[in-house]
RNA sequence: GGCAGGUUGCCCGAGCGGCCAAUGGGAGCGGACUGUAAAUCCGUCGCGAAAGCUUCGAAGGUUCGAAUCCUUCACCUGCCA
């Protein structure tokens, strides 16, 4: 087995860390307790955590015990972003999104085997804490002048938003899980995204003082599309883990169509695919990128890692199908039905002009968007364009008397069914 | 508690009584090019088929007319205590 620290590197996955050298060292000398946590902020993870989870995987798979942490208590709190104080969510929320993201996090590590995974929840040793040992015991370890100086909170202290004394204390809360890890399962190493680094290190300080020991924190760069802006945004947003809000065809979607210049990184970091075969994917970007290998096996491995091999199956059947260069009238019904199962669709009885159905299927956000995409050309219905806004299709227009696949620009696509 | 400043469309940000559905930039969207990629150029970007309607923190008011003036409220920032 190659050294966990050189496959991390490779990988792309060190942007940060607290000492590389005695790190290794820890590895070597035998397994170690490791920690990342994820808040519940949403009723999901999203692809931004997936990075965590994987890296996790890597590190237990390399023969060391992952905790896999969910911020019952941070969640309540919420990190500093840098742009804006957070709305606090109900403890009821905090409480149901604990649960969900639980059952997400279980589902990336091995909870078998020598090295089995825990789950652990912060709010098991914060919520008895009182004010007055938090001040007394966490707080006293604690320096202002460096906690103002952590980016989180200088960003904030310099923005308009300012910074609440709730969010200002984050750190010391997320300081304080890695303390009690490590004081319960001999924790001693905390990985997490770089723009976490001072909450990470928050608890190396702390451990040292507290307990006289030198602890281990990684941080994994930021991952960002080719123009340098934040990689994991969508049209509709986030992109989501929970099947619920966002379908495994869309998350699926989102992963085809990774940029050329990227696609490479992206493998080493969301794939387990060797290194062998990452270069060899490499090699057909360069001599044949229209055939997209690298983005397939990309979409392919992170869809089945997520959603599962069923779900990857039918969205790759419905991305197929419905980008297919071939006829569509000449699908047949089942596999035409599996692909619209996946688009948003409008039900209808009579058919109406075609921007009424392209805004009924919600491809556009209003029908004077639709009427705009006409007018541009960029509205096609069974793959042919729309020439006139007041087009109304006919029966003869519908796909085994049921369907019209309705597409705006390139690749957003919308059915319509008939149900007269 | 006092004083000052602020709150504009997805984001940033101009506007300071009519010419404002509101300058500009970014994001988004469409087209050309292509490979369900990027870059580039062009176009577009509140709702509505249109007439028109609803927007500039909230509620009132002044005025022929308000994002722009007045009052109250809410929130944010800074300084002082």
């Amino acid at each position: 087995m190659t050294d966990i620290v050189d496959e991390l590197k490779w990988r792309g996955l060190i942007a940060l860390s607290t000492d590389e050298d005695a790190l290794r060292k820890a590895f070597a000398d035998g397994p170690i307790t490791f920690y990342c946590g994820f808040d519940p902020t949403a009723a999901s993870l999203h692809m931004g955590n997936l990075v965590q989870l994987l890296t996790m995987r890597r590190i237990q798979d390399a023969g060391n015990f992952p905790l896999g942490l969910v911020g019952g208590s941070t969640g309540l709190i919420g990190d500093p972003k840098p742009t804006s104080e957070r709305a606090l969510n109900t403890k009821e929320t905090v409480a149901e999104w604990v649960e969900r993201i639980r059952g997400q996090v279980e589902r990336f590590l091995d909870f078998d085997g020598p090295f089995a995974a825990r789950i652990v929840n912060n709010l098991d040793w914060t919520g008895p804490m009182s004010a007055i040992d938090f001040l007394r015991d966490i707080g006293k370890h604690f320096r202002v002048g460096k906690m103002l100086s952590k980016d989180a909170v200088a960003a904030r202290l310099n923005s308009d938003a300012g910074i609440s004394y709730t969010e200002f204390s984050y750190q010391i809360l997320q300081g304080l899980d890695f303390l009690e890890l490590y004081k319960q399962h001999g924790c001693t190493l905390q990985t997490g995204g770089s723009d976490q680094w001072g909450n990470l290190t928050a608890g190396v300080d702390l451990i040292h003082r507290a307990e006289g020991a030198s602890v281990h924190v990684l941080g994994t760069p930021l991952v960002t599309k080719a123009d340098g802006t934040k990689f994991g945004k969508t049209e509709t947003g986030t992109v989501w883990l929970d099947p619920e809000l966002m379908s495994p065809y869309a998350f699926f979607q989102f992963w085809l169509n990774a940029e050329d210049s990227k696609v490479v990184e992206y493998l080493k970091i969301f794939t387990f695919r060797s290194r062998e075969q990452i270069e060899e994917l490499a090699e057909a970007t360069g001599q044949k990128p229209h055939l997209r290998l690298a983005q397939r096996a990309l979409a392919e491995d992170v869809t089945t890692l997520v959603h599962g091999e069923e779900q990857f199956r039918r969205a790759e059947a419905a991305s197929r199908a419905l980008f297919g260069q071939g006829e569509l009238g000449s699908l047949d019904e089942r596999t035409l039905a599996a692909a619209f199962a996946e688009l948003p669709t409008a039900r209808v009885a009579t058919l109406g002009p075609v921007f009424e159905l392209f805004a009924e299927a919600g491809i556009v956000p209003s029908r004077s968007a639709a009427r705009r995409a006409i007018q541009e050309g960029g509205a096609y219905v069974n793959n042919a364009k729309v020439e006139d806004v007041d087009t109304v299709p006919g029966p003869e227009d519908l796909l085994h008397g049921r369907w019209l696949l309705l597409r705006r620009g390139r690749r957003t696509l919308g059915a319509v069914e008939f149900v007269g």
